[in-house]
RNA sequence: CGGGGUAUGGCGCAGCCUGGUAGCGCGGAAGUUUUGGGUACUUCAGGUCGCAGGUUCGAAUCCUGCUGCCCCGACCA
């Protein structure tokens, strides 16, 4: 098994394999409850409807400033960072290259597409001192495609694929569910160019299979289903769904493409990606936008017809010149020709991802985390703080797994068991290492698995040797 | 954007109909007690009752206007 604090991949064979321990400390902040700031609530506030929101509340993650608007408290907040940081990981391998863009855009820029008009009150719209239009992005194409143009002018220097992760806002009518449908959210939204169609139908390809791996590290089984493409027509768009009860979507899909094998890390992104993405096109998979039931009961056997509830967590398309032509992004191919350079656009909602993930991992006393997007790897709960067996033991393993990297949160409150038990299981960690007199009159202390609810008892050291490599 | 709710201490609520010094539970502080799944008790702190007008001797309560938030629909990463 891989405990490599670098390897990524062990998201993936922990929910292949439960129960087997699978930490990734990065980035690992060990921290002592008495010192953090983790505001739990005991009741759940009113306005929270949607079971994520209520526990993200209530784990003491976000909290409400607006409708639609969330600060993002410290353990909410790292979770986010965790979800960022994989988002980036498999972006960069995918080739993609990072930047960042400003939230705040020149109205003046959009009316070179049309789109300051076309966008609606959608589009939160601000004037400065100067009496300037401004408005805060609720999506980057128009300024990706200034800046791409500015510098970009030839074939060689093709393709690129450009992405930022930033926060966007559009202002919904009704915002809900917490942060899965807020006004203000972060994205990470990558934008490819190239210099014809057969060249952008590979980066499409290239964001496709990192969407797959992206989703996949997580701990979530996302399914493309094919999407609405809009003006430009052509057959690529997909919407990644995964499957919870409180979807905001129905979903129909064959259940073979719940089983399709997701590409390891050692892809070359380089290679034809044609066949992959064949495989995971090939099956029946709509929303129920696009729900054909004549041609699911005709391509799907009857056993293998699933139908679900799913959340959209991303979408890539490809949109050809839509942009490039009328801003007059230009390049010139190999024959000497100028053309609009092809575009394609391709978002992940990150904030969204957060909600997603609770939506599809919890259990009546909370939050699971899959490993990978955990605040922290592990608790530690010292059920009777000031006995001296307890305090000493608790330290050693504290001091041992912090020594190791392992982002481990030692819960040193001295408060009662039932309440830490409570706290423990709410917020989700994937494993909790419980520490009392009990236990260690016969020098043992209890691992609990909180997804499986596995306990176990072992000595100090064996508990350490578990977790630290 | 249509429809419906709601606004009282940090959180969850009662009080409003039938105007008369603002209450309960949780949480917080101090203490006693308890100690392996949210312990019990005592004491304390904490609220211009969303905002602005009006009616009245007197308004959380009645009237008018505004705003925030939530829910149902149509729309969206």
């Amino acid at each position: 098994m891989c405990f490599s604090p670098l390897c990524d991949c062990l998201a993936r064979k922990q929910v292949r394999q439960p129960g087997r321990p699978a930490i990734r400390p990065l980035p690992p902040v060990p921290m002592l409850l008495s010192r953090y700031f983790l505001p739990i609530l005991r009741e759940t506030p009113k306005e929270a409807e949607i079971l994520s929101h209520r526990l993200m509340l209530r784990a003491g993650m976000i909290r409400q400033e607006a409708a639609g608007i969330y600060a993002w408290l410290p353990l909410g907040f790292k979770v986010l960072q965790k979800v960022t940081q994989i988002v980036r990981e498999e972006m960069d391998r995918a080739g993609a290259i990072e930047l960042l863009m400003p939230t705040l855009q020149l109205a003046e820029l959009w009316r070179e597409t049309g789109r300051y008009d076309a966008y609606g009150p959608e589009m939160l719209r601000i004037k400065d001192r100067h009496e300037r239009e401004l408005l805060y992005g609720p999506t980057n194409e128009d300024m990706i495609t200034e800046i791409f143009r500015a510098y970009v002018h030839s074939y060689r220097e093709l393709p690129k694929i450009l992405y930022h992760i930033q926060w966007k806002f559009r202002d919904e009518q009704r915002p809900r569910f917490g942060v899965m449908r807020g006004r203000e959210f972060l994205m990470k939204d990558a934008y490819s160019f190239d210099i014809d169609e057969p060249a952008a139908r590979r980066s499409y390809q290239r964001m496709f299979v990192a969407y797959l791996r992206i989703f996949d590290r997580m701990g979530l089984r996302a399914i493309p289903m094919r999407a609405e493409t809009g003006p430009i027509g052509g057959d690529l768009s997909h919407e990644f769904i995964i499957l919870a009860e409180t979807g905001e979507s129905g979903v129909f899909c064959d259940a073979d493409i719940l089983d399709l094998p997701i590409p390891d890390e050692s892809i070359d992104y380089d290679a034809d990606l044609e066949p992959i993405i064949k495989d995971w096109t090939r099956l029946y998979a709509a929303t129920d936008e696009v729900h054909d039931p004549a041609r699911f009961e005709r391509e799907t056997p009857p056993e293998r017809r699933v139908r679900r509830r799913g959340i959209e967590v991303g979408q890539v398309f490809y949109f050809g010149d839509k942009y490039s032509r009328p801003m007059r992004a230009l390049v010139t191919g190999s024959d000497g020709v100028e053309r609009p350079v092809i575009g394609g656009s391709y978002g992940v909602g990150v904030s969204r991802l957060v909600g997603a993930l609770i939506e599809a991992n919890h259990d009546e006393a909370g939050i699971i985390w899959p490993n990978s997007v955990a605040p922290f790897a592990i608790g530690i709960a010292n059920l009777k703080v000031g006995d001296e067996a307890s305090d000493a033991a608790c330290a050693k393993i504290y001091g041992a797994l912090k020594k190791a990297g392992i982002d481990v949160l030692y819960d040193d409150l001295d408060e009662r068991p039932g309440a830490k038990f409570a706290r423990l299981d709410l917020i989700g960690l994937p494993y909790q290492i419980i520490v009392g007199p009990k236990g260690l009159a016969e020098a043992k202390v209890e691992v609990k698995t909180r997804r499986t609810g596995a306990r176990e008892m072992m000595s100090v050291g064996e508990a350490i040797a578990r977790f630290a490599v």
